[in-house]
Parts: C-alpha cells; structure tokens; sequence
DNA sequence: TAATATTTTGAATGACTATTCAAAATAAAG
DNA sequence: CTTTATTTTGAATAGTCATTCAAAATATTA
C-alpha cells in the first residue's frame, strides 16, 4: 500500500499550523500523524526526530515571513509606507477568532532555556528581521537613526504580538503606534 | 511523620519559579514535588489539580507585579520619571543570564487556546496593568491622551520582554525607547 | 524481468504523565 | 486521655509521550 514519498512541503506546513498554535511542548507527534497522514516511522526517517520537525517548520516559517515583509517593503510607495502596511496586515491577523501571535516570538519565549537550539534559531530569524528593517530605512535615513527605529519597530511587533490578544484591540494599537511611531505615514 | 499543614505560599512561590520558567505544558507536576518536598497527595488536596496551582501561582505573580509597579510610581519625584525607572528595571532583568521574560506574558502566549481560563486570567491581569498605568498618567494628563501613551507603555513592556532575550540588546533597547516614548523624563 | 534501493507500515517499547486513595500520622476539640 | 477532623504518605492507576524496527510495499536500476 505504500505510495510514492509524500510532499515535503505540505507536511511542514501541517507542522508549522500545529506547533504555531500549540507550541512545542503541547503538540504531540500523535497529532502530526493525524494532521499529516503519515504513520511514525515516515516521518521519523524523513526528520530524525521532533525537534528535527518543528526545526524545518519554524525555519519555513520564517523564510515566508522575511519573504512577505521584503515584498511589502519592495511595493509599497515608500519604505515608511510600507512599514505602516505591515503594521495594520499584523492588526488585522490579531482581529481573527484563532490568532496565534508569530510562531517565532511563541518559540523565543516557550524554549528559552540556556542554549537551546530551537530558541536560538528563532532569535537569529527575528534578529534578521530587524536587520532587513535597518537596512532598507538606510534608504531614507542615516544608519544611526535607521538602527534606532529599526529597534523600535522591532518593539512594536513584539508589543503587537503580545497585545493583540485582547480583544476588540485594534483601533487601540493603532492609536498606540502613531504615538510610538510619529514618523510613520499614518493614515 | 506528618508534619503540621505545610506553608502555602513558599509552595506557591516555588510554583512561580518553575511554571515561569518552563511553561505550563514542560512542567510536571513531578518536578512540583521534587521542588516542593511536598507528596502529590498533598499538592492536590491543597490546590485540586496542575491547573489550579498554576493559576495561584499566576495569581500571586501578578499581584506582586501589580504592588511593585504602584510602589514605584509612588515613590518616584514623577509618574513619568517613575516609568522610566520600571523600563530601567525590566532591561536590567533581561540582562541576566536566566532572564525568562514576564510570567502573564508567557502564560498569554502559551494558553491561547479558545477560552483557555490561564489565559483568560493573565490578560486579565494584564489589562489591569494597562488601566493602572492610564490612572496614573491622569494625574498629569488628559483621559485621551492618558490612555492612548498607557497603550504605548505597554507595547514597549511587551517589546522588551520580547526583546531582552537578545544578547547584549541592553543599549539598543533604551535607544528603542527613548525613540518610542520621547515624552518620557530619561537620563 | 530480476535485483537493489527507498519508503511506508503500524504495532511495540519503555519512560513519563496527571491524578487517586486507603492507610498512617498528626493536630484540634471535648 | 479520647474522639474527631486534618493532613501527609507514597505506591498504584490508567493514559499519553517520543521513538524504534522488522516486515511489507513500492520505486529504481540493471
């Protein structure tokens, strides 16, 4: 009954819907067996392990994330412009009945022990987002400032992604990032 | 060999550092009773269950949260200088090398299940931070413009609680926040 | 087609999980 | 001291956990 060797992708992307909402500890390999289909030892040989998993879905995550927020970036009128849209896109995710903040900040913060490798990936992913931010406000402003406001918009996400649980939150964050945030293009 | 009722909040407290620092799902009830001296019998007699310790302990995490913040701003020559010493405060504890965010923090994050009660509880508390915060700014500011800098306030908290995980992030930080909050008194 | 290399199967393993409860120990009340 | 009410004990229960592996099925190569 065996099949050809199942899609890669899709699986980790049962993986990265799982372990987001759940986190590490409190997703099962019995429910990826059950997202996914694929009986224990498919998914073993394919990912060594758990860790090996959530490592390849968190990673996939992230490589979506910068992708998205490049191509936000690229297309909006300006870089200031653009940064406003990534803030009201991540209101608007925090309005959904299911919201589950940013899988990388919930990682960061579930596997914080010392030196763990999976706490350590999502901190070099989120290290880079802001270095993608410094990067492109060096388009409009001197490196010192761009890394500052880097910085801050960095403080906001996170302050975002922890926030937006509560609910009926949204025109509260709005007003608190134009006060956080002047120098943004508001609306 | 029995002793007389064992001291419920060094039990509670012992809580609160293990269910901080790992989670709720990564901590067992096993480690309770190792960290506690205590038999599972008596842990459940007192508390009922897993469930019902961990929200004590959140309970009494917050409350001390709650006290420490107003003795602050109390204390402080100004409510706006008595904000900057808690930003101070927070960054100072993610300095340290077992720094493990905020515990209503993680509990949000981590419980976000629909209608979790954990979670229910830690915003809760949570929100009750950002309603002490717009209060206090009453003193020296409009209802509106009160509220809308206690949401900023809190943004930032949950920056940097986000944030402090980052290495050696302590100066890039209140670079962060003096760009976010430059009506704030700093140093 | 035959031989070899991959991949899937899925029951089994042993460790760990939260929780229970009757018996024993202690404290409080009479 | 006696009786009653609390509290502690700690082994036991039933379930779930991540992981393994020999056998079967399929794909690939010769």
């Amino acid at each position: 009954m065996a099949k050809a060797k199942f899609n890669r992708e899709e699986v980790i992307d049962k993986a990265i819907d799982l372990f987001w909402q759940h986190g590490y500890s409190a997703s099962s390999m019995q429910q990826v067996v059950q997202a996914t289909g694929l009986k224990p030892g498919s998914i073993y040989l394919a990912f060594e392990n758990k860790e090996g998993l959530f490592r390849e879905a968190l990673e996939r995550y992230a490589q979506k994330s910068i992708a998205r927020t490049r191509k936000i970036l690229d297309s909006a009128p300006s870089v200031q412009a653009g940064i406003c849209q990534l803030f009201e896109d991540n209101i608007q995710q925090s309005s959904k009945e299911d919201y589950c903040s940013c899988f990388l900040v919930k990682t960061r913060l579930e596997l914080a022990a010392e030196g763990n490798d999976l706490h350590n990936l999502a901190s070099e992913k989120l290290e880079m987002m802001e270095a993608l931010f410094a990067s492109y406000l060096e388009k409009e402003f001197t490196p010192e400032i761009s890394q500052r406001r880097a910085t801050s918009i960095m403080l906001h996400i996170f302050g975002i992604r922890v926030y937006g649980y509560q609910k009926k939150s949204e025109d509260r964050m709005r007003q608190g990032l134009r006060e956080g945030l002047p120098w943004l293009p508001w609306p």
